[in-house]
DNA sequence: GTAATACCATACGCCACAGTATGGAGTGCT
DNA sequence: AGCACTCCATACTGTGGCGTATGGTATTAC
């Protein structure tokens, strides 16, 4: 027997997931109330007696997304002390075939509200300047530092994409550990 | 008196070239007919005239943008004989802010259709192969070129979403010529 | 000058989804 | 048992866009 227990109702973190999911591949847009209810097995009876509008669901969701992501690298890179071995270990990350990348690209090209307008530029800030500060830490220069961080992070940015685009999807684990290493070499040396 | 002529009807190009223009800010899923007929001065009588339906006119256009990129490519890179100017051109070119790079980066988080998801595979496969080939000319051995054309080509997009992200448009001409520079430094010695 | 053709407006039916209003079943509390 | 509260279904209105049908005007061909 499974251990899927069959909920007699959803919460607001049903709702959400749901959402993520949506949007990981399909994209903001493609957030709509009777769909997701459909797909959810109940009416938006439901929906909007959890939350006040589509609106509403979306800012949650990234939220939480928000939250879950920043906790993920908190906890396998941030406390990596050497810093060598911290941006490794963020190269390898970065290959990682988890959905947080997934919404992370896809809302990289999403300029339909200014709410993920203003999320994007915070993840993306807060994200150089890790790399940033790993880069000093191993001794470059403030100046190189940040070109090579953006160098880096491009690099990211860039390889999400060309995944999905090439292959349909993320890489698996086994190009993910080629990629990191390759970018190790060359970006890390 | 501007050089502005006020025509008397319109053409399928006019379509194309302002669905073109909606695509690259907003994405494809934002063309919508009877607003761009709006936008256009006509209602869309005028549309189902020169297309058949939205796909229709999303694949013309998508198909016109391809060939214009094409053209540009082959005129400004593929005639630069040395591999390695030829690599420093595609460097500068990449971060020139023109219209073509919008299009390109919004359809990358674009999966809502397999026709899409077909063009971006062909340009990205097309492009990588320039890249490598560039590579080959250099000296450098097959394996290395492959890796090394994925990473520049990585960089090249995420170069592009990070300019959206961070300064909500494409970089300057002054910018692209610091990028160019540190990027050919990196990936070009 | 007349007929064909190119281009567009108007008006229509259809559908998908947003949001509201309201009632009702289930559950826990007392 | 009775009440309140949680969660959801149903039924509605409103909006925006798709695609069609049809008629009208200007241009071109001859």
């Amino acid at each position: 027997m499974s251990e899927v227990v069959k909920k007699k109702s959803l919460t607001a973190e049903d709702w959400q997931e749901a959402a993520l999911n949506v949007i990981a591949h399909q994209g903001v847009g493609a957030v709509a109330v009777e769909p997701l209810a459909r797909e959810l097995g109940v009416t938006k009876g439901s929906f909007y007696w959890h939350f006040s509008n589509r609106m509403d669901l979306v800012k949650q969701s990234l939220k939480k997304w928000r939250l879950g992501d920043k906790k993920l690298v908190e906890e396998t890179i941030l406390t990596i002390k050497n810093p060598k071995k911290r941006l490794l270990a963020w190269f390898k990350l970065s290959a990682e075939p988890i959905q947080t990348h997934l919404i992370y690209s896809t809302l990289l090209a999403d300029r339909s509200h200014t709410l993920i307008s203003k999320i994007l530029k915070e993840i993306t800030l807060e994200r150089l300047g890790h790399l940033q500060q790993s880069y000093r830490e191993m001794g470059f220069d403030e100046k190189f530092a940040k070109a090579q961080s953006l160098l880096a992070y491009s690099v990211y940015v860039g390889f999400l994409h060309m995944s999905k685009t090439l292959y349909g999807s993320l890489p698996d684990s086994k190009k993910a550990e080629e990629y990191a290493k390759f970018v190790s070499k060359q970006l890390l040396s």
